[in-house]
DNA sequence: GCAACTTTGTGCACGCCTTCACAAGTGTCC
DNA sequence: GGACACTTGTGAAGGCGTGCACAAAGTTGC
């Protein structure tokens, strides 16, 4: 009924298709997966719009619209079945396949990936870890040997790796994601604090830790009274753009 | 002159007053401090909104939009003074006091945060390291001992923390944001797979590992022609979902 | 002091996302 | 079998964010 995909014939020449899911609706495909499981696990049926909603965090008409990009997986008066729409959800995302992914920079970061339960749960496998530092090759973390870096195109060749996260120093990152790109990557999830460019046609998603404190703190500061928060010298400042 | 906070007079209830800085701006502030960072170490004294939009990963146009929210910082015809527009957006933002942080779950992402670099270098000061598990209490980590979460209160008390991290498993983390909310925690980065609910005025971020590689996944299905990554079940379920 | 050039700051239009509100189904009870 | 209660799916409206395009403002060279 909804399959009018010929209307929306406005494809935005540099981004991928996309068949007709907006992405701000993928991004929040998980959320309702992650909540979907849960109720699995509790032994639930079926559950309405707004209990999922709720325990997804987000608005039931969100919900709902969101869903309808999918298909028509609910039944009126009733909800929806919890196993079917999440097998539903599951295969939009494309979880029912394995994939191989590949981690760069086995430090700290790259040590608490490695072990991180939630990726091999959800159909992701770390195939590959890889490292600059001659001293941490033949380490082992989380049951995999890591290589160094000089192998790394043999590795995502071999193991038909298209996803690379990338958990080296700043300076690393760009010429990791040039060579992960020329090997063969097509999705780079990003955890080093700076700016990379990939051409067009790999996906590059970022996940920075102090940013997302700084934008606490900038709400932080706005508590309380800000006033609170001001230094002297602040208050000089603000005096004075204020007067002047 | 852009002072004109009166005409905006529909402060949307539920969401804190937010001085008239858009949310999306704020969330690039911290991409922009870095670039300029990196520009005052290179010896940069003045930049053009080209040139840092750049450096930035951003459009030039919506640089300028989003520093024209703070004030009127450049000079037309020459453009940014590098050092002056970095003291400018870290006052913006609250870095230039230091913001005490309790970190609550020290495993291996706990591990990583607490020596993770970054933080410190911008204004937030690991003040704290709270682990459940009484074999971890004592241990030093990042040269800070692991205190019990039992002191999780008096230690927010004492050491005048607003901003809570959260890197406990799954379960554990709507409990642990209660306890910290009720402490008088205010901002909450939380890194465990679990939706958690806080009370209005407390500031919730999320950093979902998963999440963002199920995001890739769903576009890196998508690509390479979808077809070949459908399973002969998938292709099935396919047939009949399109013949009815 | 003037003309040519550079770059900022912003009004405006467009498109995406969110939210409301309701018609269209589905189950239940008598 | 019909009335009622419930829940989905979606048209439409409003708000937010982006990016264009240009006026305003400053600099340089002569």
């Amino acid at each position: 009924m909804t399959r009018t995909s010929s209307s929306t014939e406005t494809p935005t020449p540099g981004v991928p298709p996309a068949r007709g899911v907006p992405e701000a609706t993928v991004a929040r495909l998980p959320l309702y997966l992650r909540a979907l499981t849960a109720l699995v696990e509790r032994g639930v049926a079926t559950v309405s719009s707004e209990e999922l909603a709720t325990s997804a965090g987000v608005n039931s008409a969100k919900l709902r619209k969101d869903l309808s990009y999918l298909g028509s997986y609910g039944t009126r008066g009733v909800g929806y079945e919890v196993d079917f729409l999440r097998h539903q959800i599951s295969r939009e995302i494309g979880l029912t396949q394995d994939w191989a992914v590949v981690i760069v920079g086995i430090g700290n970061l790259g040590h608490a990936l490695a072990n991180y339960g939630g990726f091999a749960s959800r159909g992701f496998r770390i195939a590959a870890l890889v490292d600059a530092d001659p001293k941490r090759t033949g380490e082992k973390v989380a049951g995999l040997e890591v290589r160094h870096t000089d192998e790394l195109e043999q590795l995502i060749n071999d193991l038909d790796i298209h996803i690379g996260v990338v958990a080296t120093p700043a300076r690393a990152a760009q010429p990791v994601c040039d060579r992960l790109v020329a090997a063969g990557v097509t999705s780079i999830l990003n955890f080093a604090p700076a700016i990379v460019q990939v051409p067009e046609g790999v996906d590059l998603r970022k996940v920075d830790l102090s940013t997302e404190l700084q934008i606490l703190a900038y709400h932080e500061q706005r508590k309380n009274g800000a006033a609170l928060a001001l230094t002297a010298e602040q208050a000089a400042e603000l005096a004075e753009a204020v007067n002047g």
